[in-house]
DNA sequence: TTTTATTATTAAACACGTTCAACAACAAAA
DNA sequence: TTTTGTTGTTGAACGTGTTTAATAATAAAA
């Protein structure tokens, strides 16, 4: 690696660093990013030429953080519990995980996810895996029985993804809503997702 | 009312028509708040004091035109139709309504409902409304047999309508994305949410 | 009527994210 | 070595949403 690119990888880490640092202590709107920009000793112009925009740069700064928090949730996971009780550990490790700096994940998630889509390459990959992984739990519970046959994985773990997306941004949303009642709500929801809510005659008739 | 007060809603008005031209054909990143004001015929120190803020204006510009969607969906929905058919005219009067404008909208959805709580009153009152409508249609299924008894009408409700929104932001994002493709995935979600995924022994169980 | 208080309006300024033209450090070619 | 090309870096500037201090028009009080 030549001189040249070694000393732009270090500008890049010396931004990154002081991006998580003042992301944290500020909050992703106070600092801005000439604050980031004088932490890291470098001009402000610069931290755009590595970074194309705040937005970018928060994903970057954060993502691996998150990426930590999953593979931490899915090693910690009870491999004997029911299907429901494992999806509750995933959502109990992250939820708390974000309740860490609920500001900041609001606002990443808020300028990540409804973004168009193809920005926020390193988050969209994230969730594919993530969806991938819960669809692979979903059809091996099929063999073991407990999930109909019928029932299509795919759909099944976009929903229910769905159900712990939107708890989780009401919970970020709402700084004084306690992380219990969060995790009691997505409970609930989840729960009845996997039962559903009709009659058996009706369910049956679909 | 004083003269003062008419004079003050009538700038406010020329504001608010001259938001929602140029939000619609311009696009709502595209247009500045000094357009508008140029295109209101007042300075842009007056939109602010009017509105706030641009995410402000953006929610009054349109939150009525949203509201007569609703009316409209809720107005033409088959009162005979089974449960999941009912659901599912909405969201297509619904989807079908903010494919006119995906972007506008987009943006609209992004900055309001990822706000923190107690901004955006007055779309946050049509959620509650429409959840509440929900929530009461699902009570009367209850009362006809379809529903059973033991399932919450409110978790029920708001349960559809995170899968109702994450297709939405879905279809919203992708400006590609078919209409009928993402009422298709809606249909697949919610038919699951109603009729569960795990075998008659397991979700009896619970 | 005259004086005082209130308020709708705005020009000018500010803060921020971002862009751009120029520079300087390095690499490659002669 | 000298010349030429490449590229990481930056100061200055731009466009934008928003704030602020001042103005002018209206209402209320004397």
């Amino acid at each position: 690696m030549s001189r040249r690119e070694t000393t732009k990888l270090e500008t890049r880490q010396l931004i990154l660093e002081a991006a998580r640092k003042l992301f944290h202590t500020k909050g992703p709107e106070q600092c801005t990013m000439r604050d980031i920009a004088r932490e890291a000793g470098v001009s402000p112009a610069s931290v755009v030429v590595h970074f194309k925009n705040k937005t970018a740069l928060l994903e970057v700064a954060l993502y691996e953080d998150i990426e930590k928090a999953i593979a931490g949730a899915v090693a910690t996971m009870p491999q004997d519990a029911c299907l429901h009780d494992r999806l509750m550990h995933i959502a109990q490790c992250m939820y708390g995980f974000y309740d860490n700096d609920r500001e900041l994940y609001r606002v990443l998630i808020r300028d990540t996810t409804f973004e168009k889509a193809g920005q926020n390459p390193y988050l969209t990959k994230q969730l594919e895996d993530y969806l991938q992984f819960f669809g692979a739990m979903i059809e091996q519970e099929k063999l073991l029985g407990t999930v109909r046959f019928d029932a299509d994985a795919r759909i099944a773990a976009s929903s229910l993804f769905s159900l712990y997306f939107s708890v989780l941004m009401e919970f970020l949303r709402n700084p004084n809503m306690p992380l219990n009642m969060a995790l009691e709500w997505l409970a609930a929801s989840a729960h009845q997702h996997l039962t559903g809510i009709l009659t058996s005659k009706e369910g049956k008739g679909k």
